[in-house]
DNA sequence: CGTATGACGTGCA
DNA sequence: GTGCACGCCATAC
């Protein structure tokens, strides 16, 4: 696995609850400040639950996709309190 | 190796 | 506020 991918997954995997970060705030993180559309392709096809996927948002306010399904992504935030 | 794709971002009409 | 076009980057084929 490509050190961006795993930097990608490492920061999201590290977000805390009811804190969302925005594609670009983790592309940033990751080392490339312009990688954001590249950071939703790996969540896509990134399987794992651990990684709390859905606390990465889009920097217009839109939550974005979901794996699972945006609707339950929007749910998930509402439940943590970050939306 | 070159083309196509996608959970993005910004700018402009 | 809405819609469209262009640019950006990693992954898949």
């Amino acid at each position: 696995m490509p050190d961006f991918s795993k930097k990608v997954l490492d920061v999201v995997s590290q977000i805390p609850k009811g804190f969302v970060l925005t594609y670009a705030e983790v592309a940033r993180r990751a080392g490339h400040a312009r990688a954001a559309r590249a950071v939703g392709n790996i969540l896509n096809k990134n399987h794992d639950p651990r990684i709390p996927c859905h606390r990465v948002i889009r920097s217009d306010g839109n939550a974005g996709g979901y794996n699972r399904g945006a609707a339950l992504k929007v749910k998930k935030l509402k439940q943590e309190g970050a939306l």
